[in-house]
DNA sequence: AGTTAAAAAGAATTTTATTCTTCAAATAAA
DNA sequence: TTTATTTGAAGAATAAAATTCTTTTTAACT
């Protein structure tokens, strides 16, 4: 089992960690000239991130205008009961619909709030119609379009 | 300028996009094995998908709770006035706030939503006491809070 | 069938990641 | 203060990957 105390982060991990969340293309030398270190240590570094987990995996970012999916909704949804197992339906019913890119489990007036990712208004309707509408125990659900993308970092901000 | 025309995805172009969207360190040969190529027409179906603007970037996914970013806040802002230059003036200074981690341009009751990543709730007070109240031109700001992630794929549905 | 263009494969090359060995600095013990 | 001991970095050597180049296959068209 892997201890915290294992693996304290200095200022330089921290370099590395927010070049790669911005840049996981970038070789260890380029690595190094920034944070002023040889590739190997450099190597090393990003390795030990990886392996104490700081680091959970490289990814392609895609263009969803391309790719016909340019609709965000984010819709928010109420359970009418609240029971564990009602619970546990939902989020697999959820995690189960492709079109739902994110799931949160919120407080206040909703119980969930989802991310969709969708073509067209068009499509958001039969996405509603055919999927969420025949999910159970869903007691309301309310859209709310998304008109603009200000900003998107797939970032943690360190 | 690219067109269109000159990118049309095949069923392995997809493939690809799908297999680099969860993990981007795939090898071409790797990823060969998984479409049945050899790692030359893989390469260069990557790199053209690259160029074609399919792919945007490559990037680290952070473990945010490791990072002492646990706490996900989504705000929902309205301006006082809805004039061009209020707007711009709002998104110049939301960008500039790296706890912000998107922001989007929504319809329905309020303006903009935020998705706002701090370590705790003292935090997050701070925030909205430091960098989100001295934002001018904000009418309210209604937070809900995250109890807990149920999906996040970083990834467009296709 | 014969010609041409596009896509794939395989070999050759270059670049990068990875490992290994050595060195220097920092820390702890004496 | 000196002397071990550990840690982190560097550089060289190696292995693996990306990238390029050439040849072959496939498919479309005449």
């Amino acid at each position: 089992m892997e201890n915290n105390s294992t693996s304290r982060l200095d200022d330089i991990d921290l370099r590395l960690l927010k070049l790669l969340q911005n840049n996981s293309n970038l070789t260890v030398k380029e690595l190094g000239a920034k944070v002023n270190l040889s590739a190997t240590p450099v190597f090393e570094r990003v390795k030990k991130l990886e392996k104490n987990g700081f680091i959970k995996k490289y990814v392609a970012v895609l263009n969803a205008e391309k790719l016909d999916k340019g609709l965000i909704v984010f819709c928010n949804v109420t359970l009418k009961e609240h029971t564990r197992e009602i619970g546990r339906q939902f989020v697999k019913d959820i995690i189960a619909l492709k079109e739902v890119v994110e799931c949160y489990n919120i407080s206040g007036d909703y119980d969930f709030l989802l991310k969709i990712m969708v073509s067209d208004m068009k499509e958001y309707q039969n996405f509603v119609l055919d999927h969420l509408g025949s999910i159970k125990n869903i007691g309301s659900a309310h859209s709310t379009f998304v008109m603009g993308e200000i900003k998107n970092d797939y970032a943690v901000p360190i």
